[in-house]
RNA sequence: GCCGGAGUGGCUCAGUGGUAGAGCAGUACUUUCGUAAAGUACGGGUCGUGGGUUCGAUUCCCACCUCCGGCUCCA
């Protein structure tokens, strides 16, 4: 897809041509777009109020309030009518005209639409000016941002879904109904983007998990919690496997706590206020409350003051492969993005307030390095996100500006000297500090928290945490969260959606198939099978009636890595026919050569 | 949780107010094959669950469950 490589230059301004970057042309060209919408559906159905409808990453949206216009839903069947409006009324969209107007004369206008006039108070409050854009017959409230000539620049449009959203984002708030769209400068690049969709849907973790059999989920278990059948819990397995390899030999200490806690446990750390809408209810046993926990925090602290720690200790890593519940709203639970149980690889480490920035530089060096052996990218497929708190939001955050900036400032200086490409969320910390989430795109570019570093100078105070220091005094540690790499289901679907199921060798469920071609080969297939299992290989072997090319064409289809074809010829020399899902015929070898290629292969996780 | 859509054999899907069909998968037999689908036959569904309307419901109505697209939330 190749979107215009210059927009066209501005002929209205007066300032002279100028160039827009390419996304702007776009953005405005979509902006234009969603005025559009709103014109043709305030003309279908003249009651219905219109809010806002801004571009967004590859299209635009619209928020409407049909509850005095339609007597019914939107449906997915009204949006050919709508877009057809759409393009009956183009034509008469040849520039936009702005004006602009009195708090006043902007009520008047707009006062049959609740929304609006919030939306005008907020303006007039903030002091700026009130403008009103208008093409055609349809003049809205906005501050700008349009085509020069929709007629002539939107070239194909198209409406894509029907969504609930709530008025200015709050679920206090009234629900209305958001219609997405998109269009480009012409039809061929829709095309593209249309197909892009579905080359993504294919790709969707969800899909690939049912097709090579890696989890189901049963409405009698429950929703959110995936049940892995062999294969999905062999890359599981490997992938805790690498993780904690890959952490004790830097430095850490992995425990096994329980999965579940007295709920006082919580109310001391702090969490419970502040969690308790996502944790499982409470248990009653004997005279106790227990809950499945939420998180692992506090049981690491209570491993921490099993005894006393000298400075010389510090820093002390302690780490799992921790087992967590959270009771996530239904209508956020999403394959195994979003689960209800969930194992994250975790860690504690506590130490000396001016060790922080070489302890964080380090968990980042552990982040970049696990990254790049799973494949992902920095700068493609993940970046960083420095997540800082709101000194406003008393409720939210613990409250103690002076620790907040500090650490603020900890977590960039550290980005900066890592030279890692980040960006700035605020209002999205813990309630017990700032954090650097690593953010990791799926396969329709939606971006998702994967791995988060998180410093804590709150929990410390809340358990009184502590060290001897050298002058034989009592000090407080800080502890710093983190999470190498991250929560392994969703780090699992990110991993098959990156790969398309086809694993990289060291993470396939199935690594070798072996395909005797008639019958009487199977006896030496088993005997090839017996010799790769005996090397730790993950081979299977096909025994099925079927044809040789029906076996590898299901091989194939399973993405097994490589597959070995053993006919007259192999059996009488002692040898295997090699395959790959490249469809790379590789020839007759030894199996001793073989083995020495996918080990190879394996141990460098490539 | 909220708004909208959907749920038919293991999978992908067709279909109807008169108690269901295809392809793939499975099983059996035939075939014994040289790098992406051999042939024949057979078995398999209380049409998501529970109510209601009806002489009769998979089909119409209601409730619930689950999934999908969003919103909110998040590892």
């Amino acid at each position: 897809m190749e979107p215009p490589t210059l927009a066209p230059k501005s002929s209205k301004t007066g300032g002279g041509a100028f160039f827009m970057d390419k996304q702007q042309y776009l953005n405005n060209l979509r902006h234009s777009c969603a005025h559009l919408l709103a014109a043709a559906v305030t003309e279908l159905w003249p009651d219905t109020k219109p809010t806002i409808g801004p571009a967004i990453e590859n299209g635009f949206y619209y928020d409407f309030d049909f509850s005095q216009s339609l007597k019914r839903a939107l449906s997915e069947e009204d949006l050919p009518i709508i877009e057809e409006k759409m393009r009956q009324l183009l034509p008469s969209w040849d520039h936009f005209e702005k004006r602009e107007v009195s708090p006043e004369e902007a009520k008047e206008i707009f006062k049959d639409n609740p929304y609006k006039l919030e939306l005008i108070d907020e303006i007039v409050a903030k002091n700026e000016p009130i403008t009103l854009y208008k093409a055609g017959n349809f003049e809205d409230l906005c501050r700008g941002g349009h085509a020069e000539s929709p007629v002539t620049e939107i070239g194909a449009l198209k409406l894509l879904s029907i969504a609930g959203a709530y008025w200015r984002g709050s679920e206090k708030n009234k629900m209305l109904t958001r219609i997405y769209g998109t269009c480009f400068p012409t039809q061929q690049e829709l095309d593209n983007y249309l197909n892009q969709l579905e080359e993504a849907k294919k790709k969707d973790h969800r899909k690939i998990g049912q097709d090579l059999g890696l989890f189901v989920f049963s409405d009698l278990v429950g929703k959110g919690l995936p049940l892995f059948t062999a294969k999905g819990a062999t890359v599981r397995r490997e992938l805790e496997r690498f993780a904690v390899d890959e952490e004790i030999k830097r430095g850490y200490q992995h425990v096994i706590t329980p999965p579940l806690a007295k709920v006082d446990l919580y109310k001391v750390s702090g969490h419970y206020p502040y969690y308790k809408g996502t944790m499982y209810p409470p248990m009653k046993i004997d005279e106790e409350e227990l809950i499945l926990r939420p998180m692992t925090c506090p049981h690491h602290f209570m491993l921490y003051k099993s005894q006393m720690r000298s400075y010389k200790d510090l820093p002390l890593k302690i780490a799992e492969v921790a087992q967590q519940f959270r009771y996530e709203k239904s209508g956020e639970l999403s394959g195994l993005t979003r689960v209800r149980v969930f194992a994250l690889t975790d860690s504690h480490i506590f130490c000396i307030p001016n060790q922080a920035k070489q302890v964080i530089l380090e968990v980042l060096d552990l982040i970049d390095f696990a990254n790049s052996k799973l494949g992902f990218v920095k700068g493609q497929d993940y970046r960083y996100r420095l997540s800082l708190g709101d000194r406003k939001e008393e409720k939210k955050y613990y409250k103690d500006d002076a620790a907040w900036d500090k650490a603020e400032n900890i977590l960039r200086e550290v980005l900066t000297e890592a030279k890692a490409p980040f960006y700035e969320a605020p209002n999205e910390a813990a309630f017990y500090g700032p954090k650097i989430d690593v953010q990791i795109k799926n396969v329709s570019g939606k971006e998702e928290t994967a791995f988060t570093v998180q410093y804590d100078f709150v929990l410390p105070q809340r358990f009184h945490l502590k060290y001897i220091d050298e002058d034989g005094k009592e000090k407080q540690p800080i502890v710093i969260h983190r999470s190498s790499i991250g929560a392994i289901e969703r780090t699992m679907a990110f991993l098959i959606e990156k790969y398309g199921g086809a694993f990289p060798v060291w993470l396939s469920p199935v690594q070798v198939q072996i395909i005797p071609i008639a019958d009487r080969h199977q006896d030496y297939g088993q005997k090839v099978l017996e010799q790769l299992k005996s090397a730790n290989i993950k081979a299977e072997i096909d025994k099925r009636q079927e044809s040789m090319q029906a076996k590898i064409r299901d091989a194939q289809n399973q993405k097994i890595p490589y597959m070995i074809i053993v006919g007259d010829r192999e059996q009488n020399e002692n040898k295997i026919a090699v395959r790959t899902r490249a469809g790379q015929d590789l020839g007759v070898s030894s199996i001793e050569d073989f083995l020495t290629r996918i080990n190879s292969e394996i141990e460098s996780k490539a």
